[in-house]
DNA sequence: ATATTGACACGAACTAGTTAGTACATTATT
DNA sequence: AATAATGTACTAACTAGTTCGTGTCAATAT
């Protein structure tokens, strides 16, 4: 697959939307979305500006384009985990073990949300397609209390968001903050050293809640 | 030296500046650093441009000033909790809602420190202020950790730093990524509901880790 | 077989508007 | 008088978006 033999084929246009979606994903989320630059992008790519135009728009749909994209890739990498079959405790620390890889893995995608943030959420607002998302884990975690509930290896009674914010907040966090903290504490918070702590540590914690006597 | 204020005063350099300081954190924290206008600035001070550049020199080094300005008011909020009296646990508790709280009232600098992060906190390396802020709360916890494990009300062996994080993360949360979280999981975050029963949630889940058997 | 056509894909150079930063003059304070 | 503080009006550079033109491909006509 490495050579075609084809001359002729010239215009690609899904691989050319395809190389400006990612360059410009590596644009904003270094530069924000007010400080990437369409000719930074332009130049980056190995088509043209005018064609980001011709695909996209404007500067706010790339953005948009970028963010969508992002998101649906977490969608399909969230599914298929086979957690109900697991006893709860087990599926649980499976769950968040994948919320940590997840972050960790994808910094732009945490980068993205911040820039989001920033914008209170706007541009996700118009997008249906990502308001619209419903993210799955909620359901999964939903079922997983419920089965430690019933027997009897969670103690207190927590509401499935509140428990995705819990672990969601600190596995975002050591990514999203990373620059800022480890700046403070002079703490290199990308060691491995300190990915395995940290990892088996948030894991713990939100065992240790969900298993207290309230 | 308290004078009073002559009748004849116009000129007030240090009213100025903080006029200044204040009109950028909300322009900043609104629109990001390279979305932030210098003169959308100028026309909400009651000063000019001009000023601007007569006090700050450039648009990054007034970026500058405003981080490092919040930076300072943190550090004077922290300090005199008289901690060191409470019994481990109920030091804690403090600890993490004023944490809470602290977040949840200063909404300008958790969005400061987001905006900080997406330029990989280069803006605050460069200060010598910020960088060489020595967070007391980092001894604070470190005092109620060795505490708790001498009176065996805690069980776990924390790192303090570590456990700063567990508890900044979740509260940075909240707030950080209040319109995205809220967006996707319609929810309100900054209802009065959500505040009392996550400010308890926080609190509950690290003392119970803390006290569970490791 | 080859020419024609039209929709799509693409590029270089340009434009209109914006934005950070400045020159120069003026007023206030000591 | 000397210096600090301030206002007006500007500019040089940048940046999102556009204009106008060329190349590609496949279907149809000749």
């Amino acid at each position: 697959m490495a050579n075609e033999p084809r001359l002729s084929r010239k215009n690609d246009p899904e691989k050319t939307r395809q190389d400006i979606l990612t360059v410009a994903t590596e644009e904003f989320t270094t530069h924000g979305l007010a400080g990437g630059r369409v000719d930074a992008i332009a130049a980056k790519t190995r088509t043209s500006k005018r064609m980001i135009y011709y695909y996209f728009g404007s500067k706010e749909a790339l953005y948009l384009a970028v963010l969508e994209r992002a998101y649906r890739k977490i969608r399909s990498l969230e599914a298929d985990l086979e957690l109900s079959n697991m006893p709860p405790e087990l599926a649980l620390r499976t769950l968040i073990g994948t919320t940590f890889d997840h972050d960790e893995a994808n910094p732009d995608f945490v980068r993205l949300v911040s820039i989001e943030n920033i914008h209170q959420a706007a541009h996700m607002q118009r997008s249906s397609e990502i308001r619209e998302l419903n993210i799955p884990i909620i359901n999964t975690l939903a079922d997983i209390l419920e089965r430690g509930r019933d027997d009897g290896s969670f103690r207190r009674d927590v509401d499935p968001i509140d428990l995705h914010m819990l672990i969601s907040a600190f596995c975002f966090f050591r990514v999203s903050n990373r620059y800022t903290f480890g700046t403070i504490f002079r703490r290199d918070l990308s060691s491995p050293e300190l990915y395995n702590r940290h990892k088996t540590m948030v894991a713990d914690a939100v065992l240790d809640y969900l298993k207290a006597q309230p």
